[in-house]
DNA sequence: CTTATACTAAACTATTTGGTTGACTATTCC
DNA sequence: GGAATAGTCAACCAAATAGTTTAGTATAAG
C-alpha cells in the first residue's frame, strides 16, 4: 500500500468496516458510552474500544471522559471529506445520466 | 468480522483504498484501459487488474472488452449507496450544526 | 504462422486488520 | 479502605488485503 497520509484517507478507511458504521448509526441517535456501543455488537469491550479509537483518529467522533465512563460524541463535520468526495462524483453522475444509453450499455441486469 | 453481505459494504470497502480512489478519479475524466490505469501507479499490470476487479464487483465500474483491451467505464450510480449513506448523516450534521457550542467543545484545534 | 501486446488467473509473501485475553488505571459504591 | 465497574493498553492470533511473479489466453501486427 502507498501510505497516502491524506487526511480523508483515515475517514474512508474508518468507514470501510460495517461495525464502525453501525456505531456511527447508533451515535447519530444519541451519545453512547463505549460500553453501550459494545453491548449490541457481540464483541468484547476492548474490541469496541479499538473501533472507537479508529473513528476518533479519523476525526469522526470525540471521546469525552465523564467519571469512569467515556462518552462518544459524533463530530458534525467529521465526514466532510467523504461528503465532498461523493459530491464531486455526483456531479459526474448527473452529467452522465443524461446519456444513459452509452454508459448503461450493460447495466440493466444488476 | 461479521460478513455483512450488504451490497453497500462492497462499495465502502472498495473506496477504502487510495489507489482505487485514484482510479475512479482518472475514470471520471475519461475511459481508460487497465493498462492506462496501471501506468501512473507504479504497480504491475496484474496488481492494477485486481483493483479494477474490486471496483467492478462493487458495481462502481464495468469492464468492456474491446479487441485485446479492456476498457473501464465508471457506472453512474455505482456510488449511490455511499451517497445515500452520507446524505443521511448530512441531515444529522445540519441539525447539530445549530448547536455548535456543545458538539464542537474540542473542535477548534483541527 | 509467429511474435508482441493486453490482460487475467493462480500461487505465494508481507503487512494490515479485526478480534481475543490478561493486566493495569481510574472511578464509583458499600 | 476494599470491591465492583468502565475503559485502555499490550501481546498475541487468524484472516483479509495489497502486492508480487509466473504462466496462460486472446487479440493484433508483421
Amino acid at each position: 500500500m502507498v501510505e497516502s497520509s491524506e487526511a480523508g484517507d483515515l475517514v474512508f478507511r474508518a468507514l470501510a468496516d460495517p461495525t464502525r458504521r453501525r456505531m456511527i448509526e447508533r451515535l447519530s441517535q444519541r451519545e453512547c458510552t463505549v460500553g453501550e456501543l459494545a453491548e449490541p455488537l457481540d464483541m468484547s469491550l476492548a474490541g469496541a474500544s479499538k473501533h472507537v479509537g479508529v473513528l476518533e483518529q479519523a476525526g469522526i467522533l470525540v471521546r469525552e471522559k465523564r467519571g469512569r465512563e467515556r462518552v462518544c460524541i459524533l463530530r458534525p463535520g467529521g465526514l466532510i471529506a467523504m461528503r465532498d468526495w461523493v459530491a464531486r462524483y455526483s456531479a459526474f453522475w448527473d452529467a452522465r445520466l443524461e446519456s444513459l444509453d452509452r454508459a448503461l450499455r450493460e447495466d440493466g441486469d444488476e
